[in-house]
Formats: structure tokens, C-alpha cells, sequence
DNA sequence: AGATTTGTTACCGACATGAC
DNA sequence: GTCATGTCGGTAACAAATCT
């Protein structure tokens, strides 16, 4: 199964609205018996697919589709677009530009419950699984309960009304209205642990802003880090880089490649590696590493 | 009405992949 | 290696809409 083509096929009748079976198998070079079957399992992903016979027919979704909310209830335009997310979420890994495109599509003329970004959505299951239980509650305006573990480690227990999922920097974040803080809050989907959808609906609006003050967040300076990794961290790289980001070297160790937001957790960040990250570039931080390890060695002479 | 265009379904064989 | 499973291609027969 080529999960590309499906999205594909989606993305073209987006844009010519209707198209021949055979015209698709022409573009595709596969048989037009394949594009029936990738017909089916589109359909019976969510999506809206209708197909005219003779003259003048062809594949098609239903009419003005994202364009016309009122033939698509605000629900069904979410649950369009999460179908989409989650094939891709599932694991299908090789997704590319057209995707970029569809999210276009999506986000302009409809619901913006979700940011999509379509990138990896790495290979745990209990993500998946959290991904899951937060789809559902965010559809059905469920209230949420769950653990979670702040930068620092700390363990609260959250009842939150979740209203977003949102794809930023390195990972998924929830953004949810937190009923213990009484605020607008946003939760790092890895740091959420013991999820439970509680028997009770919210209502409740997403402000139009849910990252802080207007443009803040996009101004953040961001880093690149080049990092060599000994291999005994390999668990970890896989967990916290993207695969395409990591080469690995001769001597069994990794050289990977990361943006972060800059700031002084990154210190942190990279001496939670300890004696087996290595800064490659910048050098400025190389610097800075290396002056924080003397300072605590000093600790100890 | 009959030809043409397009979709729909069934069946079978080839091939790849993963499990045992 | 063998077996099961899944994907794809080819063909054939049929249904429905449209054209001449």
C-alpha cells in the first residue's frame, strides 16, 4: 500500500474536483483496479468520495467539501481532517510535500482544532494511544484527567478541558483549559501519563491565540545543534530525534542534528546526557558546556 | 436504439514479505 | 524452506449515464 497516493488522490480532487479512475491510473502508473481499491479505503477512512458514471463522470468528493461548511457539519470537517492525521499518524513514515499543500487546504477554509504539520509522529504506541484518547475528548468536548510531569519532574494531577492539539518545535503539545491552574495551559503530550477520559462534557471557546501574545513565540530565537551521541544513549536518540536527523558513525556512535528554541534549558537538556553527548556546533555552546562541567568538577575536588 | 464512456465487481495469477 | 497474507495487475462481464 502506497499511503502517499492516497493523500495524493485526495489532493488532486481538491484541486480538479473531478477526475476518471483511468486518469488517475495513468498518473499514478498503477491499474485503474488499484485506484478502486485505493477508492475504498479512502472512503472508508472518512472521506467523502463519490464517483458519476458515462460521459463527464468520474471521482469526485462531495461538493464544495472544505469550502461550504454547510454541507459539512463542523464535526465531519474534523473528524475529515483527523482521519487524514491519523492514517499518516499510524505509520505510514514517508510523507511529503503534498501533505504540506492538503494541511494548506485544511487550515484556511476549515476547523482549526488541530495545527497540522504532518511530520513524523515518532513509533510509541502508548503516544498513539494518548493521541487517541485526546482526539476523542477534544471531539466530543470531553473532560480530561491526567498526571503530568512538569520540566522539573514534578508530578500534579490534572483535570483539564482540551481544546488543541498542536505540533510545535519537537514534539505534540496539548492545549487544554486546566481546571487546577484555572488557566490556559499547554501540556507537553510526552510528560501526560495516565489519561483518563472523565464521564463529563465542557463548553468551552479556543481563543484565537493559544500561544501567549501575538507573534511572541514565533520570534524565539531558535539553535541547531550538531551532537555527538556515544551509542550507550541509543534508546534515547531514537525517542527524541528524527530519524533522518541521525547518522550513525563508524565507531557506533550518532551525530545528530536538532532546532531548539534557544534558552537555558538547553544546558540542562544536553548535560542530562552526561559524559555521552558531545557538542559539536555552535561552538559557542561547546564552550558553555565545557565551562559548566569544570564548574561542577570543582564541586568535587 | 445502439455506441460510447465510465464506474463496479469478481476472479485469478504474480510477487513480496513476514511468521513458523 | 513453506505457508499465509497482502498488494497489484489484467481481464471479463455488467450497470448506468450520456451521446449520436
Amino acid at each position: 500500500m502506497q499511503i502517499n497516493r492516497l493523500f495524493e488522490i485526495v489532493y488532486i480532487l481538491l484541486d480538479k474536483k473531478i477526475v476518471t479512475a483511468k486518469e488517475l491510473s495513468k498518473h499514478f502508473e498503477v491499474s485503474v483496479r488499484t485506484i478502486y481499491r485505493d477508492i475504498d479505503i479512502l472512503s472508508g477512512a472518512g472521506i467523502p468520495i463519490y464517483t458519476n458514471k458515462g460521459k463527464g463522470g468520474g471521482i469526485s468528493l462531495i461538493e464544495d467539501f472544505v469550502l461550504n461548511k454547510s454541507v459539512l457539519s463542523e464535526k465531519e470537517q474534523k473528524e475529515i481532517l483527523m482521519s487524514l492525521q491519523s492514517l499518516n499518524a499510524m505509520k505510514y513514515l514517508e510523507v511529503e510535500p503534498i501533505l504540506k499543500k492538503l494541511s494548506t487546504v485544511f487550515n484556511k477554509k476549515s476547523t482549526n482544532w488541530i495545527d497540522v504539520d504532518f511530520s513524523h509522529w515518532g513509533s510509541n504506541d502508548t503516544e498513539k494511544e494518548k493521541f487517541k484518547i485526546i482526539k476523542t475528548a477534544i471531539l466530543n468536548s470531553e473532560v480530561l484527567s491526567f498526571d503530568y510531569f512538569s520540566s522539573y519532574g514534578e508530578k500534579t494531577s490534572r483535570i483539564a478541558e482540551p481544546l488543541k492539539l498542536v505540533f510545535k518545535g519537537q514534539g505534540w503539545y496539548l492545549y487544554a483549559y486546566c481546571r487546577l491552574k484555572n488557566e490556559f495551559r499547554i501540556f507537553k503530550l510526552r510528560r501526560i501519563h495516565t489519561l483518563v477520559l472523565l464521564n463529563e462534557n465542557f463548553k468551552r471557546e479556543v481563543p484565537a491565540n493559544i500561544w501567549g501574545e501575538a507573534g511572541k513565540s514565533y520570534d524565539i530565537e531558535m539553535v541547531t545543534l550538531v551532537l555527538r551521541i556515544d551509542e550507550k544513549m541509543a534508546y534515547r536518540i531514537f525517542d527524541e530525534f528524527e530519524q533522518e536527523n541521525i547518522i550513525r558513525n563508524k565507531d557506533g556512535s550518532y551525530t545528530t542534528t536538532i532546532t531548539f528554541p534557544s534558552g537555558e534549558w538547553i544546558f540542562g537538556y544536553i548535560m542530562s546526557y552526561g559524559e555521552y553527548a558531545e557538542v559539536i556546533e555552535p561552538k559557542n555552546i561547546r564552550k558553555e558546556i565545557k565551562r559548566k562541567f569544570e564548574e561542577s568538577v570543582k564541586k568535587y575536588s
